[in-house]
Formats: C-alpha cells, sequence, structure tokens
DNA sequence: AATGAATGAGACTTCATTCAT
DNA sequence: CATGAATGAAGTCTCATTCAT
C-alpha cells in the first residue's frame, strides 16, 4: 500500500516535470520543430522514460495543451463562480483571463499563435477540442451576459455578439501586452476593458 | 527588348501561379505538413522550377504570407482612406476586413490559428514581420482614433487601448465566423460590431 | 540440505514454466517479433526474473529450442530402439516423428519455417546445433538402413541418399498437413509414406 | 520517346540491381536483422534511392522473394513442360529444380531456412503466398503423377501423396546438399531421387 | 531474491535540396 | 532553361538490458 502509493506519487511527479519541460520547448519552437531529444534533455529523463508515460509526441503535446487549457478556463471560471453580480463577474472574467495570461507568458504564445491547433492527422481532435472548449467558453460569457441583460445591466442586444465582444477584447490586450510589453502589467488594463466594454467610445450626445 | 519583357513576364506568372497554389497547400495542411513536391505537383511545375523562383521552402512560405498579409492590410487602408469622416473611416475599417476574410477564409484559417507564425530558425524574421504589421495596422487604426478624438466624436481615452479593442473585436467576430458559421456572411455583423464599440453594452442611466 | 533442494526445484519449475510461455509466444510471433515483456507477461514472472535464469532473450530462445529439439529427437529414437527389426524401425521413425508434429503444430510451424533459424550474430550457434542435430539425426536414420542393407531388407544404395529421402518425406508430408489440414490425423500418413518409401511409385513390369 | 524509355530502362535497372543486393543482404541475415542502411551501402544507392522504388523494407523484401520464387517456379515448369512422357516430366522436375538450387543458393538458404515466413504484420501476405505456391506446385506435379496413374506407368496411389513425396525427396536432397556439401553437383543427384522414389527401397521379392 | 522502471542505441522513414541531363 | 531523380540528415519510436529498491 505505502509502496504503490510512493510509486503513483513518483509517477505523477515525473509526468507533471515532463510536461512542464515539454511546454517550454513547444512553447518555444512549436509542436513540429520541437523534438523528443531536446524534451528529453531538457525535462532529463531518457527518451523511453517519456515513452512510457506518453503513447508519442503527438499524446504528449495534446496531454500538455489540454491540461494547460483545462487550467486556464477552469481558473476563470471560479473565478468568475465567487462574484456575485453581474458587474463583479464580469470583472473577474477579465481579471482572472488577464491573470493566466501574466502567469503563463509562454503557454499564450503557443497558443495566441494558434500553433496550437496545427491540425494534420492525430492532432485534429486535438483542434476540434481547442474550438469546443472555446465556443463553450463563448457560451459561458453568454450566460453572465444573460443575467445582465435580465436585470436590464444592459441594452437589450445579441448576447452572443457581446460575448464574442468581451472576448475579443480581452484578447486583443493580452496580445499587445505580449507583443508590445511595457513596464505595466496586463492586469493594469482591466479598467480600461471594462470601460470601453460598458460605455463603449463615442461621446455621449454626439450626433452621427 | 520585346523578348526580355516576354521573359519577365512569364517569370512573374509562374511566381504568381506557385504563390497561388502555394496558399492553398500551406493553408490548409500548415507549413510542416505540406511539401514541396506537393506544391509543385499542385501548380504543374517541376520542383526545380520552384527552387528557380524561391530560394526554398521557408521562402515560398514567407513569400506567400507577406505578400498575403500586405494585400489584406493595403486592401483595408484603401478602403479607409477612401472615407471622409470617423464614422465612415471606422466603419471603413471593420467592413473591409470583414471582406477580406470572406474572401480569404483559408488564408485565414492558417494566420488566425497561428500557424503563420510557427518560428523556429528562419522563420523568427517572418513572425516578426507579421508582428510588425500587426503593431502598424493598430497605429494606423490608433491614427483614425486620434482624428475621432481631436473632433469629440470619442470620449477622452487613451487611443492604444481603444485601437486595440476595436481590432479586438472585429477578430474576434471574424473568429466566431469562421469556427461556428451560421448562414448571414460575415459583414452583416458590421453593425453589431460598430453598436458596441461606439455604445458599449451598458444601459444609459443604469447605477453601477 | 532441504532448503537449498526445494531452492533448486522452484528455480527448476520456474525454468520450465518460462520455457514453456517462451515457446508459446516466440512460437506465434518468430524470434524478432516477441518481446521480453510479452513472454514475462504471459510467464507471470518479471522481466528481471527472467534474466536471472537466462542470459538475455537469444539465450532464452536458443535454450528453447535447442530442448525442444533434443526432445524430439530423443523420443523418435526411444520409439525406434524398441523395435526389432528394420522394417519396425523404420515404421517407429515415421510414426514417432509425425505424432511429435501434430503434439506440437506451433513449435514446429516456427522450425519448417526456419525462422528457427535466423542466424544474425549470437544465434549462429543455434544454426550450427540445428543443422548437426539435423545430420545427426540423418545419420542414426543411415544406422537403420544399413540394417536393411545387412539382411537383404533393402536394395543395395547408398544408405545416405535412402536416409535423406525418407527424411524428406517424412517432412513433406509433415508440412501438407500442417499447410493444408484435412481432417484426419497425420499419423493416418504413415501408411502411404512406407508404401511409397519401400516399393516406389512405378508399376512393376513397367518398361521404361 | 527515346528519353523515357531510356528512364524507364534506367529505372528498371536500378530496381534489378537493388533487388539483387537485398536478396544478397536478406539471405545472410534474414529480414529483421538486414538493415535498409546495410542494402543501400551495397548495392552502392542511397537510402531514399531505394524509398523512391520500394515503399517499404517489408515491401523489397516481399518483392524481392516473390520475383524470386515465381522465376524458380517458372523456370521448373518451363522445363517440365518441354518433356514428353510422364518420365521425362518428372526427370525434368528434379533437374530443373536441382538447377535452380545450385544457382541461387543464398536465396534458398534464406527459403529453406524458412526465414522467407516470418509473418508478423504487413508480411503475413507474403507468408500466404508461399505457402499458396508451394500448394499450387504440389497440384501442379500431381497432373504429372496423375498422367502418369492414367497411362498406367504408376501404380495406383493417391495423386496428392505421390506429389508431396517426390517434392519432399527433392527439396531433402537439396537441404542435405546445401548443409553438407561434397564436391558433387547437386545435378548428380538427380539419378538417386528418380530411382528411390520409382522403384522404392525395398528388395524386390523380400517378405515383410 | 524478485521486481519493473529507466535507459538509450539503433532502425525505419521522410522530404528539402541539389545537379546532371 | 526546366526537370525530377538522387541524396542523406534528422526525427520518431521500440525494446533488450540493467540496477536500485
Amino acid at each position: 500500500m505505502e509502496r504503490s502509493m510512493r510509486k503513483a506519487w513518483e509517477l505523477s511527479r515525473r509526468r507533471r516535470e515532463i510536461l512542464k519541460h515539454a511546454e517550454k520547448i513547444f512553447s518555444s519552437k512549436g509542436f513540429h520543430s520541437a523534438t523528443m531529444a531536446e524534451i528529453a534533455g531538457s525535462s532529463g529523463y531518457a527518451i523511453g522514460t517519456i515513452y512510457q508515460i506518453f503513447q508519442g509526441k503527438e499524446h504528449l503535446y495534446t496531454t500538455m495543451v489540454n491540461e494547460k487549457m483545462d487550467r486556464m478556463y477552469s481558473e476563470i471560471r471560479q473565478s468568475v463562480i465567487k462574484a456575485r453580480d453581474v458587474m463583479d463577474k464580469i470583472e473577474a472574467l477579465v481579471s482572472a483571463h488577464f491573470r493566466f495570461v501574466e502567469n503563463n507568458v509562454d503557454f499564450c504564445n503557443l497558443f495566441i499563435r494558434g500553433e496550437a491547433m496545427t491540425l494534420s492527422e492525430g492532432l485534429a481532435a486535438l483542434r476540434d477540442k481547442i474550438i469546443d472548449d472555446y465556443l463553450e467558453h463563448v457560451k459561458f460569457i453568454e450566460e453572465i451576459i444573460r443575467d445582465g441583460l435580465g436585470v436590464r445591466f444592459m441594452r437589450p442586444m445579441e448576447s452572443r455578439a457581446i460575448a464574442s465582444a468581451l472576448l475579443g477584447m480581452i484578447n486583443a490586450f493580452a496580445l499587445d501586452w505580449m507583443v508590445a510589453p511595457d513596464d505595466s502589467p496586463l492586469s493594469a488594463k482591466v479598467g480600461s476593458v471594462l470601460d470601453i466594454f460598458l460605455q463603449g467610445v463615442q461621446q455621449d450626445g454626439y450626433q452621427t
């Protein structure tokens, strides 16, 4: 019992270790240019050891991306759920997303750049999952929006369009921050996102 | 004279032809999974012929993506320049962007998915150019925004944030349309983008 | 004393067990396609345990084939020795051979197909032993034949040729039975072999 | 025209060349132990060149064995067909078989040892073809035998048994000659085979 | 003594690039 | 000048063997 628990724990540690290094390598070079030998070398294990845990390069990559994305969406949702009213939920959504990006710059490079979705053959499933997760996330945001529409916090509009717009703004600010970083943290931009999202950019009373 | 012009024209025709087919193949399989043999076969030229015009696979890919993106930005700017006031310019920006996406779905798949930016080695330059172009485009949008701020069409805000937000929304709607297409054309969404961007989503007079 | 005997017996039991399973796996997949892990799993022992008894895969394979073949030749000879006159000896030779084939179809598949003799490197010794055993068996048959020649049971001919012919017929009938089995047991063919071997196929009195 | 013929001829020459060296390597080391690099090195072509002609290692091996066996059976049949009466046909069968073995010792080593039939996966088809060819050859011999039965050249017996017996004797003599060569050519044994096959070994008039 | 996880050498195969025709 | 066959570097994955527990 003691024995097998120790073994299981060791396995889990190795798994995490390898995934961590795989993330680093894949993030910096993309799926195709990364090599198993490199990941093995970086993680300090032999190639064969990686193959004992992961069925192959695609499996390793897929697992890494899936788990990381699950973590991202999970963190964001946890954060949103804690908030009470619509306004707080939206703020939590943006904050949590930005926090994840700040803490996982490498991974986001991979993901935002979309290398994450190189499809060919066995990676098609990953692509589909990423899209599904994305659409599910949009739906999750839509729910918040619908609450807002319900309490007349928001103007009557199509919830899907609003959700997309918000997510688009979040991603744009994140992208901006990653490709042209200034000294301020990404989280300092939360206010801007909310302001534009909620009030729009047009001067009140301006005649179109 | 006549002779060399003919020759140059032939060369140019071949170049265009090859780039067209390269785009098709690269877009559907990504950079790494596409093979020179495939592109040669598809375009009807021999492998050696492609190597007479392009220095290698990366050069072909880089050229294709660069030219396509230049065309995109060029089309958008042409459209914007024709418009007179700020409002029209913004509308033109969104419309032209959407039009390009509609007409180049395959290419956009490549680009939005970010496979476009797989960097490793000789592709780093492409990555940099794409980012530069992106940042330049953001600056271009900023100019429009600044005009709007100047004529008090817009609330006093940071122009960069506004530009990013607008581009983010544009991309989000385009992405949405590509991964979860409904029957309506993407251009039908121009109004929604402008509405949210200009007015925001919050109900007027709502007390936060 | 008691202790060490027990130990030795245990060892011997393990050895037999492993060889039995090794035979099954090797026979069905051949030397190269069989894996140590598979044999370990099948036999219920750990890989390390097998390596405590056998020096390696080749040693295990070599041992298995050697012992099995020794058993075959041994069984055949036991059977022959019991017989009194030449005729009975020949009949015993064929019957015993056929009986072994019937009882060890899997192994014979391996052997007749010759996968048994894949030589490369460390397996050369096995190849040589198999050939030596074969030649020795031919000689053993020759002895019987010479007895037959001595008592004028047989026409004066080269004993070696006769022995080869007999063994060839035995093998041909066995092969036939294995690759194109009908419902009858191989042993039902003993009569045919003896008849052809002894009388030949030509009609008596026919003029060539 | 001239051009493409030249090309086709070059291809065919390369193909033959590679097959020749593949036969040598495969025959001496068996399928698994032979490496593509070795075959490439031996034949003087690059690995990639081999892959341009053959889809892979299995395809190369399969092709080599198939073509060689087809040649063997073809040669034997050509020889038999030329003969007029039963007696001559049988003699032609044995002679032609022995001649092939003499001229293709390496290949026969491979084949008789049965390494030829290592099955696993994609090689199962080869195994089946070899067995089918073998059975077809037995049938071919049966036809000759039936002619012999028809003209009362032979005693009334089951033709299949007779055919198997003959082929078994042929193979036994060939095997003998290969593993324990004396100075005489294999073809010198044709007479012995025919004598034993036709007259049997038993002394006429001996009482069982 | 038994175990089985870790190792890494080595095999197959692909495909960008060259260059003789 | 166009061609496309030849090349071989490089990458993935397997599995016999070892050795710490």
